[in-house]
DNA sequence: TATATTTGCGCAAACGATTGTTCTAAAATG
DNA sequence: CATTTTAGAACAATCGTTTGCGCAAATATA
């Protein structure tokens, strides 16, 4: 750190006590009836000796850290970054810096994270989760330290969430597949424990049920990786007779590994098989064919939970009045070419 | 932030003075023979009130925050928040906590950031810079805060920086076209005061010139954005008679624009136009055809950046000692399908 | 037994701000 | 002229740690 100046600097430089430079510093002249010389006085001096305030003293005096912790399972992951990108955004406009860590998809590492923001005294996290328990969310909950969950949530805790209708968009995309004349739909999931891969791995089921083709329903695979994409369609187009007229990827990344694997089997899309995956990205589109995606709104899941996380901290004094907001925005399905009428 | 336990707690209920608990909760017993007695009894109460140290009043007390700076143009951009990711883990590892920024390509919001930064008495900044003018961080490092650019850098400072190898990426990669019998070869450029961008430009008009091919070079575009892309090339391929063979992409946004364009035009690549771009993404190689690229070396850069900085945090007493290292790390041409031999 | 060491720990001053209270002149009032 | 009011600013405690120095009791030494 720095031997910058201080206001005990300015005190001495313009003869004046602490207290008034803090005053006038803070704009509180007025207020406190110091006359528009010694105000101007100070100001000049300030200014002469570049003085900054020391955020470190100012937040221990005033137990408030102007500082939310951001948590997310995979930065490279464009879905996620997206989401930091609008957070850092919107919460620079509100005058709150914001401290960034990656956690790897590992619930370990989070956890020890939250023990050190704790320890930094943040006013307020935002968390995507990367485990399956919320324990050490809750604990910090329950330390009156606001907390919203994005787009992953638990539904055996008390934590607000914000996070795309996961369920209906699999169940409409579902449901699309279906009418355009396909029976054999496999489904390749992500991180099976995780809250959207649940719902949406619901939604895919309760779409196959209540068509009647609950027969045909199958879902595999165990992460959102490529490589998981890639081997699950490896075997699935090992049995020739068997084979799905159409895949539903859970992420996009997964949808990478599919079209991996297709084109090395030779497969055509989608006349020799019909391709549909959850999250948008730009290149969607520029695939040939453009490939059918089901489009989280991250913007407005970024805003809403940010709203929800000031809401709590305005009112930190009575914790009783928070009121867990748990709230879902439907996801848009955007049609392109990847999915043949049979 | 909260009422949590201090040390003072500690120290009433365990009837010592803070003093011991202080040097009992930094593992300094030995040192100041405290008996292993009231050792046990400190580590004992601590446990017991769920104790955690106060961060904020620890970084004023030693004059050190454990806070690094991070600051980035555009998240959003797969290039960067792969860099971030890489970052947030190394800064992790070694018990630092990252505050990143998203600066949205805006120079006046970084020397705001960078204003907020210093107030927060950061350790070190890492920083891809937005704009033209290193003034801002030249001051950061002059108050002896470490201060290293990442892939964006200054000529015209004395700033530490680790970067692409952008001139020889693009010299080669000129050449590699020319190689295949192109002539025509226009390059479309990004935010053109970059210096990532400069280099590339002059690598490309240096190959250009040195194969005799001055006349046919070709410079346009003014941003990174996929529209540039997709406006130039319309423009380009208005006059039919004189289009180009190839086009060389300074970015993969620029690509995608670029695609976009052909495509409504009904080009094929590579029989109609040629293509080849900077900066290798994962779905490069499923687009059909799959485009060549120049792949930088991100996990190097980000690690060798944070080296850097390192050793000036280990040199802060004397930095007289502090040597603004400059480096150019080369990237990897990766062949692909996009290329047409003529 | 007197003195010198060692053991075990606490006092109090920082770090850089903010703020409730108090104080002293000057101005206003009667 | 004596007294009250007000303007203008300073005192000192506080936020939660760390740390140089000091000090009493216990033990070792002569």
């Amino acid at each position: 750190m720095n031997k910058s100046k201080t206001i005990k600097d300015i005190s001495r430089e313009a003869n004046v006590s602490t207290t008034t430079v803090s005053r006038v510093l803070n704009g509180m002249s007025r207020e406190y009836r110091i006359s528009e010389k010694t105000e101007h006085l100070v100001l000049h001096t300030a200014q002469k000796l570049k003085y900054r305030p020391n955020h470190t003293a100012v937040s221990l005096r005033l137990q408030k850290s102007n500082l939310i912790g951001l948590l997310i399972p995979d930065l490279s992951n464009p879905f996620f970054s997206n989401i930091a990108s609008i957070v850092s955004l919107e919460l620079r406009k509100r005058g709150f810096s914001v401290i960034v860590t990656d956690c790897y998809e590992d619930e370990k590492t989070e956890i020890e994270v939250v023990d050190l923001l704790q320890d930094r005294r943040i006013d307020g996290l935002l968390v995507m989760p990367s485990g399956a328990n919320p324990e050490h969310l809750v604990a910090l909950y329950k330390m009156h330290v606001p907390v919203v969950c994005i787009d992953r949530y638990f539904t055996s805790a008390e934590l607000p969430y914000v996070a795309t209708h996961n369920y209906k968009g699999a169940y409409e995309t579902t449901q699309y597949l279906i009418s355009c004349g396909h029976e054999k739909i496999v489904c390749i999931q992500g991180v099976p424990h995780v809250m959207p891969n649940i719902q949406r791995v619901k939604g895919y089921l309760d779409a196959m049920m209540d068509a009647g083709l609950q027969n045909y329903s199958f879902v595999t695979g165990n992460n959102f990786s490529q490589e998981n994409g890639y081997l699950e369609t490896k075997l699935l187009l090992q049995k020739e007779a068997e084979r799905p007229t159409a895949i539903f990827c859970l992420s996009n990344t997964i949808l990478l590994g599919v079209l991996k694997s297709t084109r090395e089997e030779g497969l055509k899309i989608p006349n020799d098989i019909s391709l549909v995956t959850f999250d948008d990205a730009e290149y969607l589109k520029f695939l040939k064919p453009a490939i059918t995606s089901v489009s989280q709104p991250v913007l407005e899941i970024a805003k809403m939970s940010i709203k929800i996380l000031f809401k709590m901290m305005d009112q930190k004094e009575n914790k009783e009045a928070w009121d867990p907001e748990q709230i879902l925005l439907s996801p848009t399905i955007i049609f392109r070419k990847s999915v043949r009428n049979i």
